[in-house]
DNA sequence: TGATTGTGCAACGAAAAGGTTGCATTTAAG
DNA sequence: CTTAAATGCAACCTTTTCGTTGCACAATCA
């Protein structure tokens, strides 16, 4: 029970640390900008700014929104800070999506290789 | 022009359509209401609501914002409504986090192999 | 039938999110 | 030095979100 029981022990630590990137990513504007932002090239609060609808300062709160969930990180040069994609997180999240489909699919097969055992019983209760 | 530049132009659709999953997916509570479900056994509200702190309205509500964001289907079955993982959202945003990742990933590559065949230029700006 | 269990619905309140405006501050440019 | 550009900071407003309580209603069970 030792490298299982350590990892589903994390589980709750692993919400706590998965659900802020999720929530960063679950806004148009602030995935629209990490869109921006994906081809590596660092930008400026301006240049994201521009060609959009709303306020630099709106942008500028999901960009802070963004650094706080460490998708992206920031720099101060010269007088422009320039904002960087950081992937390491969003690889997370993709592999913790990864981990939630592959557990559906094992149950998934658990259950087929069950009724292929069981020819023709109808709908049967858990819990008669 | 077909794959790519449909693709290209479905860029802001994904945007919308991929914002609510990721929204969904942002908060603790539904983050462990799917991680509860992932094991394929279709549960009810009442089971679902068992152990946890907050109210079973409250996991109610919680329920319907994972189903409206397609990541979760509800049945009537009998008084009680059992809610079911929908893994297909998941993969799709999965591979959305892949692209941006993957992205990135390509413009490290190609911003490498500029360097290294730029022997000891030191940092040019992009227009001067 | 009568009691219990599982949900649905609605109103409400506190808190957070998303966005704006206005102004101060730092840097770069002329 | 003077100006313009790029940000930072703070107050404020509106809309959602998250959670609660209270009650009505349908389906079971004794």
């Amino acid at each position: 029970m030792s490298a299982r029981g350590a990892s589903a022990l994390d589980s709750a630590r692993r919400l706590r640390l998965q659900a802020p990137v999720f929530a960063a990513l679950g806004d148009q504007t602030r995935l629209s900008l990490l869109v921006k932002l994906c081809d590596g090239a660092p930008r400026s609060i301006a240049q994201l700014s521009a060609g959009t609808e709303i306020t630099r300062q709106a942008i500028t709160k999901h960009l802070r929104v963004l650094e706080g969930a460490g998708v992206v990180r920031s720099r101060k040069e010269g007088r422009e800070s320039q904002f960087t994609l950081q992937p390491a997180p969003l690889q997370e999240a993709r592999d913790y999506l990864d981990r939630v489909s592959a557990q559906w699919d094992q149950a998934l097969a658990r259950l087929k290789a069950f009724v292929e055992h069981h020819p023709t019983q109808p709908t049967q209760k858990e819990k008669p």
